[in-house]
DNA sequence: GCTTTACAGTAACATTGGTTACAGAGTGTT
DNA sequence: AACACTCTGTAACCAATGTTACTGTAAAGC
């Protein structure tokens, strides 16, 4: 199953040699939404490949206000997750399962032996990165230029995307965390979107109608 | 000279033969304050090694609106830029030269050869990255989490940092524009600073005392 | 069914930051 | 000196967002 899964999602970026590799040295894991991967200041155990379901990575500052980063979903890797390899830094970020999850991890020596020894895997990490400092720039492009109506409606729009359905299985409190805004302040907006026809409301979940 | 600046700055990054390699294919630019070094959409021509001075790195939104991102110094490189080069796509960010800089580009062909090639490359680009990344957060952090105040009073050591004394030339539009704010905004809160012994105040500079 | 709890709706108010408008001060030009 | 131009200071006002407080109601436990 775990040879099944792993050439689905990475058959097309590795070649056989470091599948081969992979199916030897990683260790599938399934993990239930909601589970935390990673915590801020904790050490790094291995590099995740993602096979399937969902993570999403946050921020949070000194007074515990959190902040969604980005999403990971399958064929992505974390980066952060990667510079820890090599420096042995702490994580600056919190990682937890949006959607129920499949990934295998690899252990951490194999970053540097695999860098030099597979050309796949070098473009791999590479690419890695470009997506993560793309996504970081789009979240931040969020934050500083658009309106907090706007950033619902891309978190609406995203968060659809990522559970592949209509409906949206939150709270306005924890919408408000990932945003970091208030609960009133989501819940006045999110009026205004039903009004509109876009969504509607329900105890704690959320209908998309239109976006 | 060129054989000095580069050991100067990166010798102990890079093993001899890389530092060879470098003085053979790259070529030596010097560029004053001011200078536009990168515009987002155009395409990347090469790889910027910093040999000193400073850059700033700027996004850009569809109305113009300009945002701060973080500096370039002595020893750094544009990893927007490397992955540029991998997959030839489009600059998403505006460099411009905060200082006189001094840096050698570097032909992007290299980029692919010398990461399978040196170790040493392998573990710059990757630090780099990382480096990056870092700087992104904070970026957001301060976007996110602190007010306008204390984006301020950052935005000013690090000012003062990069330029190496306690004077600050730059109007007060200017500053308005890098935080994303408006100069009657920054304005306020500079006198607001003065009057707490901060800084003084002057036509066209600022004078920092003791932030 | 009754009680408790969490969630959502709403109003009133506070704060931050952005906008407009205008005055005055420094600088350079003629 | 007279003028134009740019930069800064300041006041009045506005818009967006956050805060507090209270209400009603659905769901969960007893």
């Amino acid at each position: 199953m775990m040879v099944q899964e792993l050439k689905n999602s990475y058959g097309h970026l590795f070649e056989d040699a470091l599948i081969n590799e992979i199916l030897q040295v990683g260790t599938f894991k399934e993990v239930p939404a909601g589970f935390k991967l990673m915590e801020i200041g904790s050490y790094v155990k291995g590099i995740p490949l993602l096979v399937s379901g969902a993570i999403k990575v946050l921020r949070e500052d000194k007074n515990g206000d959190e902040l969604l980063l980005y999403y990971l979903e399958k064929g992505d890797t974390c980066s952060m997750t990667m510079t820890c390899c090599l420096g042995l830094t702490k994580s600056e970020i919190r990682a937890i399962a949006e959607t129920d999850t499949k990934l295998i991890m690899i252990p951490i020596q194999k970053m540097e032996i695999w860098t030099s020894k597979y050309k796949s895997w070098r473009n791999f990490v590479f690419e890695s990165y470009h997506n993560r400092l793309n996504e970081m720039l789009h979240t931040l492009d969020s934050i500083a230029f658009n309106n907090m109506d706007e950033r619902l409606l891309n978190y609406l729009k995203e968060k659809k995307r990522i559970n592949k359905g209509n409906t949206i299985r939150n709270t306005h409190q924890e919408i408000a965390f990932e945003l970091h805004s208030s609960r009133v302040v989501i819940s006045r907006l999110l009026k205004k979107l039903e009004q509109l026809g876009k969504v509607s409301l329900h105890r704690n979940h959320i209908e998309v109608i239109d976006l």
